[in-house]
DNA sequence: CTGTTAGCGCGTTCAA
DNA sequence: TTGAACGCGCTAACAG
C-alpha cells in the first residue's frame, strides 16, 4: 500500500496509490474542482478519510505563494483596548479562511520594524495594523510600512495614513472630542482638564478636538490643563497630584478627606459610594470637568476626585474614552465615547480580504462614536445627539 | 543577471548567480555552515544584501517540516486576563525565534476543535492552551487535544490534564483560595458569598479550596452562597440581586441609599467616596464577605455594597482574583489574589520550546499565588504569609 | 474527465 | 571547501 513517503506523513502520492487514480485527481478533489466525475470524487474522498489525508501547506505554500495568513501587529496585546481588537479581527479573518499571526511590537520604532521584518519573512499576505500608535507622527517614520505595503496590502485600525496599498478605518475622534467638550462648555463648565498620553494619529486628532471646541468658544487652554501621563494609574495619579498642587486655589491645598486620612493606609479606611455634604468642600476647585483620552485616565481622575470629596458629576464631570469594562467598574460608572472598536477591527479585516481577493476597496473607512452617558456625566438634551 | 525566477521575488538562484557560487554555498552561509570560507561568504553575503534577498519560508519549511510557528488557542482574547497571557506568551516565544498564530475558539468545544484543526493544518511546531476552560471536566471532551498532543508538544496554562505530550503550568488555586477563605472565617467572618462562573479546572480548583476551607472549619455551605454568574457586570448584578432578595434579612429588603433612591437614574446623583454613617445602615446584612473567582465578580459586589450603603470592608469584605487593572479602578480598591499570570505565560512558552527542542521537561509546573492587600480586605499578620 | 510532468525554492547528501 | 543533483508535497499546464 505505501509507496514513497520516508516521513510519516501521508501524502498526495499514499491517497493517489490508494484511491488507484493519479494525485492530479487527488489535488482536483482537493481544491474543489469540478471537472472530476462523482465517482472518482468518492473514492478519492474516501482514500483521504481512511488514511487520515492532511494536505501539507508549505507545499501548497510554495506552489501557490501563499498560506492563508496575515499579520496582525499591536503595540500589545494586554491593552483592554487593543485586545478586543485583535479578538475581533481574527474572529472576522478566521472566518474567511486566514489565519492571524499575533505579534506585540511595543511602542518602540525600532522594534515595530523588527516585528515587521519577522511577519514578512512568515510570507503574509496581509497585515492589519491595531493602533494609531503606526502612524507616526513624523512621516518618515511611517516608511518602513509603506514600503511593506508595495508588496501587500496594509490596513491601519484608528489611525490615518497615505501610501498605495495601505488603507485605514477609524473613528471620528476629532469630532467627537470636539461635540464632547462643547457639551461641557454649554454645560457651564470652563476649567476643563485633558488627560491624554498617546501621541499616536487618534490622540492627536482627540487633543485637536478639545483645543478646537475651546478655541470655538473663546476660551485659551491653559497647558496646566494638558496632564500628560504613562498609562498607568499609579503614574496617571502621580501626574494629576503634582499638577493640581501647581495650580492657584488647588485642589490639593484642601484637606483630604479626614476618614482617609485618618489612617497609616487610606485604602485600609471604610467606603461606600454615598454621598454627602457633611463634610464642608474645603476648597475653591480649579476643575470642574475632566476628559480622559482613554478610559483610564478618567478613572484616575474619579478616583482622586472621590479621595478629596468632590462630588462627581455635580462639581466636576469627568468622561472617558473607548467604553471599556473599566468605564463600568468604578462607581459612579463613567460616561465614555464609545469609539466601537469591534466594528473598526472587524471592518478592517474584511477591507483587507476584499483587497486581497482584488475587490476595489476605499482607502478610508470612518466609524462614528457615540458617547456613553453614565454617571459621571451627562450631555444635555440640546446636544445628547452626537454621533454624526 | 537573472536566471530563473518568474515570480518577482528574488530566490537563492539569483543570490548564487550573483556571487558566482552554487545555491549550496549560498545555502550554506545563510545556515550558518561554517565550512565556507570567509571570503565566499562575504562575497554571497555581498549578494544577498544587494538583491535583498530573503529565503522563502515555504520552501524551507518544505524541506525541514517546520516553519518555526506555534499556535495560540485562547477562549477571548479580549478577556483582561487572557490578553495578558497572550501577551507574554507571543514575547517569549518570538525570543526564541518562533511566531504566534493566534485563534480565539470560545467556549464552545466543537469550536475549539475547529480552531484546533486549523491550526494544525498550519503545521504549527507546538500548541499553547490559555486558560483552563480546555481542560474539560469531562476527560473525554480533552481526546481532541490529548491526539494532537501525540504528534506536537502541547502546553497548558492555568489547569491541569494528563497525556503525553502535554505539558501544564498552572497556579495554585486551591491552596489560595483555601487560605484566603480560612483567613476570612478567622477574621471572624461567616457568611461568605462566593462569585464563580467558570466550571474549567481552575474555577473547580478555586471552589474546592473555599469550600475546604468552610469545611475545615466546621461550617456548612449555604449552596445559596455559591452565585454563578455570566462574566459581564450586568448579569453578575442581576444575579446577585435575584439571589440576595431569596435570602433572609436581606440587604434587598433594606432601603437603598436615599441619594440614589430620590433619581430616576442613580447614576446621575452626585458620588463621592466618602464614608458616612449619617443614613442609618438598615438592615441585617446576610453577607460579610464576598470572595469573586475573578477581580469582576468583586467589582459587582463592591458596587452592589456601595449601592446600598454597606460600609467595605467593615460591615463586608471583598476579595477578587487575577490581580487584573479592573482591581485598581474601584474605590476602595480590590484586594485580589495574584496568580502571576505572567510568570504562566512566559513559562508556557519556555516550556514548549523547550520540549521542542528536545529538552527533557517536567510535566507539571506550578506557580504560587499572592494576595495583594488593598482596600476591600487586609488579612490578620498571622495569615499574611499566604505563598506557599 | 484523467494522467503526466514541470516547476515552486530550499536543504542536503555525495562527489569532487 | 565547493558544486551538482535529488527530494520535500503540491498545483497547474498540457496532453490525452
Amino acid at each position: 500500500m505505501e509507496i514513497n513517503n520516508n516521513h510519516n506523513q501521508v501524502n498526495i502520492y499514499d491517497v493517489s496509490a490508494h484511491a488507484g487514480v493519479s494525485i492530479a485527481t487527488v489535488s482536483r478533489v482537493l481544491n474543489q474542482s469540478d471537472k472530476v466525475a462523482e465517482k472518482t470524487r468518492n473514492k478519492v474522498l474516501a482514500s483521504i478519510k481512511a488514511l487520515g489525508y492532511q494536505p501539507n501547506v508549505f507545499a501548497r505554500g510554495l506552489g501557490l505563494g501563499s498560506m492563508k495568513t496575515i499579520g496582525i501587529m499591536v503595540t500589545d496585546a494586554s491593552d483592554t483596548f487593543l485586545a478586543k481588537c485583535v479578538y475581533h479581527a481574527e474572529q472576522e479573518l478566521k472566518n474567511h479562511g486566514y489565519s492571524a499571526i499575533l505579534t506585540c511590537t511595543g511602542e518602540d520604532l525600532s522594534s515595530k520594524k523588527r516585528s515587521l521584518k519577522g511577519l514578512l519573512s512568515k510570507q503574509i499576505d496581509g497585515l492589519i495594523l491595531i493602533g494609531s500608535s503606526y502612524a507616526e507622527e513624523n512621516i518618515s517614520d511611517q516608511d518602513y510600512l509603506r514600503k511593506a505595503a508595495k508588496s501587500i496590502p496594509v490596513v491601519l485600525i484608528n489611525g490615518r495614513m497615505d501610501g498605495e496599498g495601505i488603507y485605514c478605518i477609524y473613528s471620528n475622534d476629532f469630532e467627537a472630542m470636539f461635540q464632547t467638550t462643547s457639551a461641557l462648555l454649554e454645560a457651564g463648565r470652563r476649567r476643563i482638564l485633558y488627560l491624554y498620553w498617546a501621541d499616536s494619529y487618534s490622540g492627536r486628532q482627540k487633543l485637536a478636538g478639545y483645543r478646537a471646541a475651546m478655541g470655538a468658544a473663546g476660551i485659551r487652554v491653559d497647558d496646566r490643563y494638558l496632564i500628560k501621563a504613562p498609562k498607568e494609574l499609579a503614574s496617571i495619579d502621580a501626574c494629576l497630584r503634582e499638577q493640581l498642587a501647581a495650580m492657584p486655589d488647588t485642589l490639593l491645598h484642601g484637606q483630604s478627606n479626614p476618614v482617609y486620612a485618618s489612617g497609616k493606609d487610606r485604602d485600609s479606611a471604610s467606603h461606600t459610594g454615598k454621598n454627602t455634604l457633611s463634610i464642608a468642600y474645603p476648597f475653591i476647585c480649579p476643575v470642574d470637568a475632566v476628559i480622559g483620552a482613554e478610559d483610564i485616565f478618567a478613572v484616575a481622575a474619579l478616583k482622586l476626585a472621590q479621595e478629596y470629596g468632590v462630588l462627581v458629576p455635580d462639581q466636576i464631570q469627568i468622561i472617558g474614552y473607548n467604553n471599556s469594562i473599566l468605564s463600568q467598574c468604578t462607581m459612579p460608572e463613567l460616561s465614555t465615547i464609545d469609539n466601537h472598536c469591534a466594528d473598526m477591527a472587524k471592518g478592517a479585516a474584511s477591507i483587507l480580504i476584499r483587497v486581497i481577493e482584488g475587490e476595489q476597496v476605499p482607502q478610508e473607512t470612518m466609524v462614528p462614536c457615540r458617547l456613553v452617558q453614565r454617571g459621571t456625566y451627562r450631555l444635555s438634551e440640546r446636544t445628547a445627539a452626537l454621533s454624526t
